[in-house]
RNA sequence: GGCCCUGUGGUCAAGCGGUUAAGACGGAGCCCUCUCAAGGCUCAAUCUCGGGUUCGAUUCCCGACAGGGUCACCA
């Protein structure tokens, strides 16, 4: 058969470059010896998750720490799954966590001289590899419809044989030469497949960054390389695209471990040496009680938008990620409480080879404590602008006071360093808990655990004792001084001396004064909230509370 | 079902032939204390199961079991 002209029947493209040409078009890039050059490479099908950002992580860290290049490529081979805007969402999302791109789709660098970044402009590059693949014999057309697939792939099934395009089962790996033409000239639709060379007697050993040795089995199936509308397949545009863009490390989601063998396959036929592999396991979630996948359609937790929306702050989802990534990082992070992330000494071998349940009671632990480490005024812009995206009206309008406000994450953070709160979760929850500051906002619940007469004794004698000028000292001795007068004990000991002998002690007394101003029986210091609030709105709200 | 990956407390996990089997989150308790939070201290809780190899296995080998992944003209 002649190949050459059966390649030029079904790669129809004139102006196709010879393949050598590419070799110097991307040459091999001046790096360090031990630059990793990564890359994420997401398809534009709808939006980003935690996954993507987990990935990215390792990507970015990958290149980051050993003074290599992170780059963004578009797998938009799939055209029935594109969705407008996602490219622009995922470098969006990706600074919304701290994490930026060297090179690549819709970044503005001077190192884009391996692009173009999407897949769909590089479909001559591929034709013209498929092209050379057809005349070296190692690929061919392929006439088979969806139904003769499937109908042959039940037939597998049904005879407990593996499934797939392969030996026997790939009628058009035979096809005679008029037979490729005659239905060639019926225009009949085809892909082009590989001729598989190899076979699953083989095994093969392979190192994994991640996972170590791994056994496979060599690839013996005819993968489809060129979909009928002239795009490739990923397996192939893989190969290409990381061969020519010096991709030195994929890292990729172990769902790909199993098509392994085909992309080994690809690398050695197209003469390409391989980039090293990292698998990583995935992201968990219990479901009942058995593990799976964190699912795109079952959980809210993995979409990015979540985080966002629920207002964890960024750098917290980051450094929650970490952990899962290195487990040595949550060690490292104790000992450098003020560190940034990126100092660590992220290694993609130390990741983890087994798959994380997605712990959300970690990442709210991480959350508060990244937000207790903030100056009240770096927590004000935070919370200021979540309020702005997603807070209602009364939020925009409290947070157009910021001395206000600053004053009062002051006493909810502790600010001051040695008593350190941790109240603020996200700030979603964040902006609630200060909603008592606000007249509008302050929802008292008014349920007291004394009679009336005791909790109105206790407003009103303190209602007229009450100095705004008063130290946190003399506010509490005030304090105390109420609480004979309705038989409870003014000191500590005294009442754990002996219980019986009074209905209750100053703990009770102050229980009672918080309740009505903060409508709640916890709150931080009592005698600077009413500071805050001011001497009237103090008063105020003592005589709202009486019985 | 075939193939591949994984298997240490509730969760994330360190460990790499001999350890009282780290640490973190969560839980329980105590202290501190006007409540809460924070902080300090203490406690409970783990090597999936069989066989080997070895003086000795959580660690190495084999098998079972369990969980996960994958078997497309999707990535």
């Amino acid at each position: 058969m002649d190949l050459k002209k059966l390649a030029s029947a079904l790669i129809t493209d004139t102006d196709l470059l010879p393949i050598e040409e590419y070799e110097k078009i991307y040459p091999e890039r001046v790096r360090g010896e031990k630059a990793e050059v990564t890359r994420l490479a997401p398809s534009p099908t709808g939006f980003i998750h935690l996954g993507n950002l987990y990935s990215a992580l390792a990507d970015e860290r990958s290149a980051h720490t050993t003074g290599g290049v992170f780059y963004l490529r578009i797998e938009d081979t799939d055209e029935k799954r594109k969705v407008d805007g996602a490219v622009e969402s995922v470098i969006r999302s990706l600074k919304y966590f701290g994490i930026d791109f060297d090179e690549g789709a819709e970044i503005d660098s001077p190192l884009n001289k391996y692009g173009p970044y999407y897949q769909r402009q590089r479909a001559k590059i591929y034709r013209a590899f498929v092209k050379d693949l057809i005349e070296r014999g190692l690929a061919y057309p392929c006439f088979c419809t969806e139904d003769e697939l499937n109908a042959v792939r039940d037939k597998q099934t049904q005879e407990k044989k593996t499934t797939g395009y392969y030996g026997e089962y790939a009628k058009c790996r035979n096809l005679s030469e008029e037979e490729i033409y005659k239905n060639l000239a019926e225009g009949k639709p085809y892909v082009i497949r590989l001729k598989s060379q190899g076979s699953v007697e083989n095994k093969i050993i392979f190192r994994d960054a991640i996972k170590g040795e791994v056994t496979v089995t060599e690839n013996d199936q005819d993968v489809v390389i060129l979909k009928s509308d002239g795009i490739p397949t990923y397996h192939f545009a893989h190969a290409i695209d990381d061969h020519f863009m010096r991709t030195t490390l994929v890292i990729r989601g172990e769902e790909w471990l199993s098509s392994l063998p085909v992309h080994i396959e690809l690398h050695k036929v197209l003469g390409f040496k391989p980039p090293r592999y990292a698998h990583t396991c995935s992201l968990m979630k219990m479901d009942g009680d058995t593990k799976r996948k964190l699912s795109k359609r079952k959980d809210p937790e993995l979409s990015l938008d979540y985080y966002r929306k629920a207002g964890y702050f960024p750098k917290a989802v980051v450094k929650y990620l970490m952990t899962i990534l290195n487990s040595d990082f949550e060690e490292w992070s104790l000992k450098n409480p003020d560190g940034d992330y990126r100092d660590f000494k992220f290694r993609i071998e130390k990741m983890g080879k087994s798959g994380a349940l997605f712990d959300l009671e970690k990442l709210n632990d991480i959350s508060r404590t990244e937000i207790s480490k903030l100056s009240p005024e770096d927590c004000f812009a935070f919370l200021k602008s979540w309020v702005d995206e997603f807070g209602t009206d009364a939020d925009k309008a409290h947070f157009k006071d910021e001395k206000y406000i600053i004053k009062v994450l002051a006493l909810i953070m502790g600010a001051g360093g040695k008593k350190r709160r941790k109240d603020i979760e996200r700030a979603e929850q964040g902006v609630r808990l200060i909603d008592y500051f606000f007249d509008d906002t302050f929802k008292p619940d008014y349920t007291f655990r004394f009679d009336d007469a005791t909790v109105n004794c206790v407003l009103d004698v303190f209602a007229d004792m009450y100095d705004p000028a008063d130290d946190n000292s003399v506010w509490f001795a005030k304090v105390k001084s109420i609480a004979p007068l309705i038989g409870f004990a003014s000191e500590m000991s005294e009442y754990k001396a002996n219980p019986e002998a009074f209905k209750g002690n100053v703990s009770d007394v102050a229980e009672i004064l918080r309740i009505a101003v903060t409508g709640m029986p916890n709150s931080p210091d009592l005698c600077t909230i009413m500071n805050i609030l001011g001497k009237e709105r103090s008063l105020a709200r003592l005589r709202a509370a009486r019985r």
